[in-house]
DNA sequence: ACGGCTATCTGCATGTGTTGTTAATCAGCA
DNA sequence: TGCTGATTAACAACACATGCAGATAGCCGT
């Protein structure tokens, strides 16, 4: 996705409105990793904009992901995940915390696809499922209780 | 998934009991590679038994899943589909019709991943996208002579 | 073959996530 | 300043899936 400076640009262009909800939503997405649902940019929102509605956020992600400055990421159930991160990129779910992090492959080429049969695929979505580092620690630790002095890497 | 007979077994053994419901499903199922919905699967049970249960269908499909006997396969948008195919194998999905194809790939490991960053992943998913065959055709085809005989890129 | 225990079936209600609608108000931009 | 699109509220509607309660029927021992 582009940088608010440059989506208010892309927005004048094309007609649309530069409001205060949609430069709101262009700072809370530029630059974001953790794959938000829309109800995840509601709250973090509302905080800044209180009376903001949950409708206007679908609508700007939809009108987002339409340009092609956002991707949708579908992790299976549950909520729709939102990434500015447009790069031709993969991702990795955690079972536990349903976090989601960018993985990059860079050799999908290589791989010996058999059973296509006429199927004429223009793109592929890799997704792994496991442990984030995360929660594979706290697994790990939380067994013993004193398990001594703990960092967090968050 | 096994064949109607061995489920019957696998049934039985677990205490559970064999319903005509549960047999047609078995039946329905069997060798089926159309990667049917719930509510495909109820039209097609329906025809056969009619008054069977919607919420049947979902409850042994569920029960099916968690004896391992089928693989929910979740294409981003639209109902989830059950795939009684339990290889290790993964999916092409036409983006016109929304057909279903399975797809093996026998040298995932080869690909070079980038941005793990300690997620630890245990399975791995993938999807394609792009257009069937028959919707291939069909698009060559249907195009009236009117056109021109252009090649539609879209 | 019979009867009872209990899992299962069905129909309905509920839930989640998302979009449609309408009307009134608001505000961006020329 | 005015035109017009955007936002909001308060819904209803929607698709997909699950929870629940009472009726039903499979399975087992007799």
């Amino acid at each position: 996705m582009r940088s608010p400076a440059e989506l208010t640009q892309a927005f004048r262009q094309q007609g649309l409105k530069l409001t205060p909800q949609r430069q709101l939503l262009f700072r809370l997405l530029h630059g974001n990793t953790v794959h938000p649902s829309a109800e995840a940019l509601y709250t973090q929102a509302s905080e800044v904009m209180p009376g903001i509605s949950l409708r206007t956020i679908y609508q700007t992600l939809n009108d987002l992901a339409a340009m092609g400055e956002l991707q949708l990421v579908s992790v299976g159930s549950g909520p729709a995940r939102f990434d500015p991160n447009v790069d031709d990129h993969h991702h990795a779910v955690c079972a536990e915390c349903g976090d989601v992090v960018d993985v990059y492959v860079r050799n999908l080429a290589v791989l010996q696809i058999e059973g296509l049969g006429g199927f004429q695929p223009d793109s592929a979505r890799l997704v792994f499922s496991g442990t984030c580092r995360r929660c594979a620690d706290a697994a790990g630790e939380s067994i013993p209780p004193s398990a001594g002095n703990k960092e967090q890497a968050t």
